[in-house]
DNA sequence: CTGAAAGCGCTTACAG
DNA sequence: CTGAAAGCGCTTACAG
């Protein structure tokens, strides 16, 4: 395709003017002739011209760009915390990449490399589950080219990182389940080599702990992805139970969801015989019957504050010789599921 | 933030090469030795040299970028688009940068402004709801920046099109009503004015007339925003019905779920006194009890489509002088609400 | 098979 | 307030 376009060149033959004249004019720069800025806006504007920005960001070195390597776009989750990562990015003048590793530490390291070559001053990542070395991360740190993760964050390395308080929420939630009268509260966890679900499953041993509860083994049950479909079984498993639990604290919405069907399917009431709590506020929270309470992760504010510490970072002239973990406060949203 | 980066220049100098043997020799040029390309890997790999991607860019004038501008990141349909989008643009060794216009003309606009200075090379767009006349898209097509419509796409505006045959999916999805033996089926609609749920309309209607059933105007809602609660609220309606629909077509997943929520509450069983078909295939529909009859729209499949015709248009050599029209095939799939 | 040179379109330090 | 000049780091047409 043949493309040719107006240059600052042209513009300042057109108007007996220099190159950079223009170039200043354009930027509003003080120091120009107000009537000069107008005749060159006037001429752009009649031209159709715009900068080369590719030109002027090599100039510049400065693309105003950010990275954002994310498992999966269609997990809603990300979706979320990208939505909010766009939005402080398109505030604050800066493009938003995205790239998806599909849980592949292979695919992972390779789009650090893509973005080793300066396309991008900045990446907020979370990590793919099969992520547990983070050398590809370390050469972009070399780079000096500013990292900042989120949910699913490195361990023992030192980064930025978004969190939330996994342990306090989980620990809150279990807590609520307490104060509403539940005497035996059973857990549905995630896999205990993921950090965040470490943090949920200790917050719900600390509350029983608090309140002088036991913790009765055959109530707790990890499950391999939090799947819809673990979650159906795990419910199986202790509506089996000779005594069953009074109250369940999930670590996401998925396994409380089909715990809830499994139990009404079997006409154990929800939430008069077991109450139900859940964990990320999905959208299915709020259409299942009973609503479910759960656990808003704020999952946007996470995004924005993702990027508004990388872009911080990013413009901060000294070099960054700190790291920071900021940590998203969540809220317990109280809904049919766990009211009696 | 100060970063010195490895220049070409610099491993031509280390290397006692030009600069443009080492440029050929780390492109795998034909016509450079086998052994001066391994030296140079070698030594390009010892410095941790990579090439700076936006002097190349600009020195060719190929970002190998493309922009994507949809009214919102985190509604699962346009998450999946995107990811197919990714998908197929990773796999070509393109880049993805996403905006979110938020459904307003006014940062839509802004956004392909941002575009235009050639920092992509083409666009993929879902317009927003505000988004009637094209003026800022023809802009782009002046430049010659090739763009790719999906789902909302303009009218009488001749461009690229990804779309999906909502009239004939209607119209299968309603058949299969009729099929299962309903003889009154009702539907409920999204706003007439977006092409797409018009179409869905005319499929419903369609098959109602090729079957010889009557229309009738009281089993026909349309909603503004074919939301959870406007789908609660027209099901309510239909149930004062002195006579009742015994099935329901609707236009997406959420009005259906909610159809079958508000029924099921009033004690009418689905699919037995009144079968149920949605649209879209959301993760909703195979949670749901019972899970909804849908139609897959194959968001993914689109995503993958327009990129594929996006990047067949920016890489073709001569002016393009044709838009294509992609109709994506979709699928029912029957489950329970309409199974009898 | 390799090199020297020009130039992509900007921006900026310097000069006036 | 404006201009001339250098140069960012590559790539490529040309020459040998």
């Amino acid at each position: 395709m043949n493309k040719k376009r107006t240059t600052l060149k042209d513009l300042a033959k057109e108007l007996g003017l220099a190159a950079s004249t223009i170039s200043r004019a354009l930027d509003d720069h003080t120091g120009i002739s107000q009537e000069t800025k107008e005749k060159v806006l006037k001429k752009a504007e009649e031209l159709g011209f715009t900068r080369n920005s590719i030109a002027s960001s090599f100039r510049k070195s400065k693309t105003l760009t950010i990275g954002v390597i994310v498992p999966r776009i269609d997990i809603h989750f990300h979706s979320l915390v990208i939505s909010g990562i766009e939005e402080y990015a398109y505030k604050s003048g800066y493009n938003v990449t995205i790239f998806q590793s599909r849980d592949s530490i292979k695919r992972e390291s390779k789009i650090t490399k893509i973005l080793q070559n300066k396309m991008s001053e900045g990446v907020i990542i979370c990590l793919g589950t099969e992520t547990t070395s983070y050398e590809h991360f370390e050469k972009l740190n070399r780079m000096k080219i500013p990292l900042v993760f989120y949910d699913r964050v490195p361990t023992g390395f030192e980064a930025n990182k978004i969190i939330i308080n996994d342990y306090e929420s989980a620990f809150k939630a279990t807590e609520h389940l307490i104060e509403v009268g539940c005497k035996r509260i059973a857990h549905i966890g995630g896999s205990q080599s993921t950090g965040i679900f470490k943090a949920r499953f200790e917050g719900y041993k600390a509350a029983l702990v608090k309140h002088k509860f036991p913790m009765e083994k055959n109530l707790v049950h990890f499950t391999k992805d939090l799947s819809y479909e673990e979650g159906a079984l795990v419910a199986k498993k202790l509506l089996a139970l000779k005594s069953r639990p009074d109250g369940i604290f999930c670590s996401n919405d998925y396994t409380a969801v089909s715990a809830i069907q499994v139990f009404q399917k079997n006409m154990v009431k929800i939430p008069q015989e077991i109450a139900i709590v859940g964990f990320s506020n999905y959208p299915i929270s709020k259409i299942i019957e009973p609503h479910l309470t759960t656990v808003n992760d704020r999952a946007f504010e996470m995004g924005m504050a993702a990027a508004r510490l990388l872009i911080r970072q990013i413009e901060e002239e000294e070099d960054i010789i700190q790291t920071e973990i900021i940590t998203i406060k969540t809220e317990l949203l109280i809904r049919e599921s766990s009211t009696r």
